[in-house]
DNA sequence: TTTTATTGATTGACGAGTCAATCAAAAGGG
DNA sequence: CCCTTTTGATTGACTCGTCAATCAATAAAA
């Protein structure tokens, strides 16, 4: 068995493992040993492999926001107009491969991790300036200085349904919170909608929207 | 030193040092012996006013709830329209003693307490459900039908901009997140005010939009 | 004397990290 | 093509520290 260029596959092993058993746990109390069970090894190789616990729940955690990441560039990637945009962003948060009990239980994990550790905090703190910046562009263009504002709304109001459905046994929700926070975006863009100017053009002040998705 | 009814003096120190001492760690990682230490006692006196860690955090989890709930309570005693309740309630949610950097890292904690622990669970669940009850009460009041998606909303946004301050090291900044929820709070209301009671007197986009959830 | 307060010391469990040893593939050398 | 050497993979056993919980003992009220 003992063949070369396992590295990469025991850390995707382990980072899987390692979110799964954090969703399981419902927090950080996970053993190394229980990740590397799970991940079919010995804790000593997940030693030898990551260095430390905190390695490993690092990469996971970059695990996690790199999945976050591609799916809203892919959305981003499909949408023409700046409305169509930020309701991208929007969605790509409660897609499934991101809302699923374990990742939103990994992500309530993380952001207390982001509490206590430095490289934690910062990897979250990019991804936060990150989808800020990207809500931030496309508002500008459809609202002027409510802009900032709004991006930092929508923001929150993202993280609070996620922190909401980390609460519920029910399998989560995504079209409730998907619409929830789309609904809010249509008040913030219709408030300072001028006569036609939305900046999608269509001169309809966000009606005619494709109603949420399935 | 060995008085009678130290009891409550001691359970007290012990709830108010269990906050602290979650908000300086930024996590539950923190043991019994150190919660004792900063309410100047031994840990083995700790266990026995408690009978254990668990009911030492669900105790300070408890207080915390109270002390809130008792802002709640008077913000709505001083309120007369059912607007200002809404307001009111939305306020109190960033009044200092709930929103100082300890007690939002303990409520953090006290979310990721809920998802292992059901005592915890379920107080949390009270709350948040007198939380929504209050809301929806008034709100139905103002609007008709959209009041649950609004009160769900509202807070989401609420609990989203806790969040958000448990990452910033800056001390917590109680305008900006009320400001944020009240002018949420304002453009649901200003929608569904009839003909045009809204008081913007845009009077132009923002009605009849998709229906919310389902 | 009984009850309450209080603690130092101890126990028992658990968990992160280390290490030496094993195993097998690859690499090299004749 | 065999033999040897190197190197990566892998683990069981062990160390060391920590921590929750317990207990027996002490001291001071009541």
């Amino acid at each position: 068995m003992p063949k070369v260029g396992m590295e990469p596959i025991r850390k995707e092993a382990l980072v899987r493992a390692t979110i799964e058993e954090i969703g399981r746990a419902g927090s950080l109390d996970v053993t190394v040993a229980q990740i590397a069970k799970r991940a079919g090894m010995s804790s000593a190789l997940a030693h030898h492999y990551f260095g430390g616990k905190d390695q490993i729940f690092l990469a996971a955690m970059r695990h996690v926001l790199s999945v976050y990441g591609a799916q809203v560039r892919a959305a981003l990637a499909a949408a023409d107009t700046p409305r169509q945009r930020v309701e991208a962003v929007i969605r790509s948060n409660f897609e499934p491969p991101n809302f699923r009990p374990e990742v939103i239980s990994a992500w309530l994990s993380f952001y207390v991790l982001a509490q206590t550790r430095t490289p934690a905090r910062r990897l979250l703190r990019v991804y936060q300036n990150r989808l800020h910046s990207t809500l931030l562009f496309d508002l500008r263009q459809l609202i002027g200085e409510r802009s900032d504002a709004a991006a930092t709304g929508i923001a929150a109001m993202i993280d609070g349904h996620y922190i909401r459905h980390a609460l519920h046994d029910a399998p989560p929700n995504p079209l409730e919170a998907t619409a929830s926070v789309l609904d809010y975006l249509d008040l913030v863009l219709s408030r300072d909608a001028t006569a036609d100017g939305d900046g999608d053009g269509n001169g309809l002040c966000g009606r005619d929207r494709v109603p949420l998705k399935q």
